[in-house]
DNA sequence: TAGATTGTTAATCGATTAACAATC
DNA sequence: TAGATTGTTAATCGATTAACAATC
């Protein structure tokens, strides 16, 4: 059968993980494994794994199991994980800084064409394969350029306006790590809010409840 | 009634983000509230809130609703973000310094009481309120402070033997930032792993299919 | 072929939503 | 008191796990 039409949330975020496990396998010069082996290796159930896979097709063999390159490459193509959507950082305090230079964004979809900032003295300086710009060219830049990412690492405040501003440009998709939430009911407008403070309060409840 | 037993991490992890709304809120002056005004801010089902309080305890009252003050308090305690449990920093580069400068330890149950690094130009410059160290003079300062809780923000192949020399030092709660999941299986210990890769993959697949 | 392991259906489990009696 | 809104039970929905026939 195969492709069912809408996948879970929980599937799809349990599809990088996958991915980290069977990169790694790769490197290791794994060339197959069952859902069984998979399983015990991340922690889950096998039938989890296989239930998660065939929401996208059929992927393995019976009496084999995965090839891991196939596999690899099937949930890449997944996620989208293989293209090169433009995406723009705000912000380059240290937060903007530490994504700029370590995340492996044209592993993940993407391709960081800009860096944002207002302070004059990081504007014109290098970012990873990009200059950091002046705010105030951000239409200019946008309607020229049409990147349709933005990672906010910028200030709660300042968040919902440079939100709203790069909207009107065309920014669809926000990366979101100012402490609020935003855009939650713009139709057509993706966000992935990251709230590193909500992570470790989890911390702090699990600490607690040790 | 009140207080149920065994409460779902889906439940833990929505705690955070009522108390920013609860906070805003409180900012705003804004001193009652009920379940369907909340719900509707929030963008989530009256039930799922009233639900989710009466895990805990009653915070309400019939024909009033929620004192916001009061509840605000009570999820701080519930998550044990008014206590100021001893936490370092391992690794000060952007992200290590975006973390020790920006996150509000204080109000989220820790205290930022060291930095560790090995790089020497870092070594003796201040963070937030406290020093950057020598990473080699961890294991000392360990013994001689009991800090409960480390920030992992260094490279993947670093994380797991400095989480095991951790582990021998008494820490026992990590906030992995390292692109690897750490010692899921080891007992008494807790990690909250933070995959900023597998967030932005998730992106990616939104993206992919908007 | 026999053994292994998938794809897939059915059973279970848990989480969310709806409903309403209790009560402020 | 009457109106509002909680606390809580029951109903629904969705996600996970178990089981097994299909098949490599």
């Amino acid at each position: 059968m195969a492709k069912k039409s809408n996948i879970s949330i929980s599937v799809i975020r349990r599809l990088p993980r996958y991915l980290r496990y069977l990169n790694d396998l790769d490197k290791q010069g794994v060339t197959r494994i069952s859902s069984g082996e998979l399983s015990s290796l991340m922690g889950l159930t096998a039938s989890q794994i296989r239930q998660d896979l065939n929401c996208f097709g059929e992927f393995g063999q019976q009496g084999y199991g995965y090839n891991v390159e196939l596999l690899k490459n099937a949930i890449l193509s997944i996620l989208g994980a293989d293209r090169a959507e433009k995406l723009i950082i705000i912000g380059y305090g240290n937060l903007g800084k530490a994504i700029a230079r370590n995340m492996d964004f044209e592993n993940k979809g993407f391709e960081l064409i800009a860096v944002f900032d207002s302070d004059p003295s990081k504007i014109g300086t290098n970012a990873k394969n990009c200059k950091v710009l002046n705010i105030s060219e951000l239409e200019n830049f946008c309607h020229a350029n049409k990147p349709v990412a933005a990672a906010l690492c910028i200030p709660m405040e300042a968040a919902l306006p440079i939100a709203k501003q790069l909207i009107d440009c065309g920014v669809r998709c926000f990366w979101n790590f100012s402490h609020c939430d935003i855009a939650m009911d713009m139709k057509d407008v993706l966000v992935e809010n990251v709230h590193l403070g909500d992570s470790l309060m989890t911390l702090a409840y699990k600490l607690k409840n040790l």
